[in-house]
DNA sequence: CGGTATCCGAGAGGATACTG
DNA sequence: CAGTATCCTCTCGGATACCG
């Protein structure tokens, strides 16, 4: 008893859609640790290069992170001498592929836009936060 | 002299064109704005309204984020009454419908899979800070 | 209506050091 | 190598109040 305006609904949708995907992968690192595992980064210290700036703390909290979000898969290969430990991403991690893509394409044209060539503006920062 | 490993080179260049896409799209609020914004909402207390849960103080902050991005539009209709404020996307923020539409499916998709229906989970928040 | 000012807590995440 | 422990800073962003 409503029939809401369907633009109200389909914002609503899209809202709460995006949401969870930002809560998911939301945060300065856990894209970036997707793009390094999907490829071919899987150990611990190899990711830490790759990553410029990232510590070993956050790398560790969000590798668990992604974990739990079944977007990484923690192997340890017991039976190596010096025990090796691998991170590989999941057959769902994939399925961030386009994800990944489509942002980067648009990070990539945004750059070119506002500065004519690149680098970072003063603009708002782009942090996110608690849930 | 080096002829990297182009596996190298192409995450490289994915890392810093995310990065650079997550430092203007970042944060709990940004995207969702650009939402209500393209989907009709263009008015701050119409925003608010759409928008559940942001106050008016970080709606504010943000709308100036995104109008330094070139994503909004300030407008100040002078010739009302009452003085009528409007915040239009810009031509340029329709370049991010693609990025909401996979990553909204994306976060659909995900909520699906992880509760075998809906409503977040306990992992990870989905914080993003600052740069 | 369309905001701004202030105050404030939570927690992301950086630095450094240390362990098995 | 693969992490963990501590500490500490920073700023996001929530709450509330107020202004033109």
């Amino acid at each position: 008893m409503k029939n809401p305006d369907p633009r109200q609904v389909a914002c609503a949708v899209q809202l709460t859609a995006v949401e969870d995907a930002i809560y998911v992968l939301g945060g300065k690192w856990k894209l970036r640790i997707v793009i390094a595992l999907v490829t071919g980064y899987h150990r611990f210290n190899e990711l830490q290069r790759a990553i410029e700036g990232i510590s070993a703390r956050v790398l560790s909290t969000e590798l668990k992170s992604l974990e739990l979000n079944g977007l990484v898969k923690r192997e340890v290969k017991a039976d190596q001498i010096p025990v090796v430990v691998e991170y590989l991403p999941t057959e769902y991690a994939e399925s961030l592929k386009e994800v990944i893509a489509v942002l980067g394409n648009w990070g990539l044209k945004h750059k070119r836009k506002i500065t004519g060539k690149d680098a970072a503006p003063a603009p708002g920062k782009l942090t996110n936060k608690g849930t």
